[in-house]
DNA sequence: CGGGATCCACTATGATACTG
DNA sequence: CAGTATCATAGTGGATCCCG
C-alpha cells in the first residue's frame, strides 16, 4: 500500500458540507445542544422515566430535559407517552430512527475512552507552555 | 437471536458521563464549538492553509476559524506551523491524535447522508402537526 | 410526578474594520 | 495572507418558583 500522505498539495478541498442542506452535515447529532447525546445514551436500554433521566444526567435542569426531550421528539429521535394515572407517569422511549443514533454516539464513547487521556495531557502541556512565558 | 427488548423494565441507569471527569465524554467532538468537526474534516488529506479552510467553512469568520484551530491545537489535535515568508504562509495540519478523531467523525457524517432525510420529514410532519391545531 | 413560567448569565457565533 | 480588535447578538444553560 503506498503511502497516501504525498509530497505534492492535497486535492483542492471539495467539501459538501453546505451542499445537503445541512450545515451540520458532519455533526448532526449536536442536534440543538451538549445534552442530546447524553440522552440518547440513557434511553438505549429501554423507556425511561422523566425522573429517571435526570439520575444520570446529574445537574441537569428540568426545564433543559424537558427542552431537550421536545428538540429529539420533534425530530423524531424519542416518542412520549403520558399515562393517564396519578401520580402522572410519563415515558420517554427511543424510535427506530432515534436507535441509528446509537453507533455514532458509540463511536464517539469510545474514541474517549481511548484518547480522552491523551487529550488532556496534551491541553496540560499547553497550559505549562504558556505558565513559562 | 433473542429480542433484545425485554417486557420487564431495563436496568437501573449507571451512567458514566460524569465520573471519568468528563462532562461531555459522550460527545468529545464537540470539542467546544460547531465547526471543530468540520474543521477536522477538511484536514483529513492533507496539510492546509488558514484561507483554503475558509472557502469549504463558507460564510466561517476569520475570528471563528482562528478560535477553532487555537482549541484543536491546544488539545493536541492540530499543529500549526508558520513559514516566514512575504506573504506569510501557515499550514494546519492534523498529529496523529487528530487522525483518531476522522473515525468517529465519518460515522457522523454516515449517519447524516442516511438518516438526515428522515429527521427532516419528522420535523416537518411534527410541525404540520402543530400547525393544523 | 412531571413539568411550565420567568428571569438571568454565559458563551458561541457573527459582522465589520484594521494590521504585521 | 493570516490574522487581531471591537462590538453586537442569539442560542444555550441555569435558578427559582409555581401548577395540575
Amino acid at each position: 500500500m503506498p503511502d497516501t500522505r504525498d509530497t505534492t498539495a492535497p486535492a483542492p478541498l471539495t467539501a459538501d458540507f453546505f451542499d445537503p442542506a445541512c450545515p451540520q452535515s458532519a455533526m448532526p447529532i449536536r442536534i440543538g445542544e451538549k445534552w442530546a447525546g447524553m440522552v440518547v445514551a440513557c434511553l438505549a436500554d429501554g423507556p425511561r422515566r422523566f425522573s429517571e433521566l435526570k439520575v444520570p444526567l446529574r445537574g441537569i435542569t428540568p426545564k433543559v430535559l424537558t427542552e431537550t426531550l421536545r428538540a429529539l421528539e420533534r425530530d423524531g429521535m424519542v416518542t412520549r407517552t403520558a399515562y393517564p394515572e396519578t401520580p402522572p407517569r410519563v415515558e420517554y422511549e427511543l424510535t427506530d430512527l432515534g436507535r441509528t443514533l446509537l453507533g455514532p454516539i458509540q463511536a464517539c464513547r469510545e474514541w474517549a475512552a481511548e484518547n480522552l487521556p491523551a487529550l488532556l495531557a496534551a491541553r496540560e502541556a499547553h497550559q505549562e507552555g504558556l505558565d513559562r512565558r
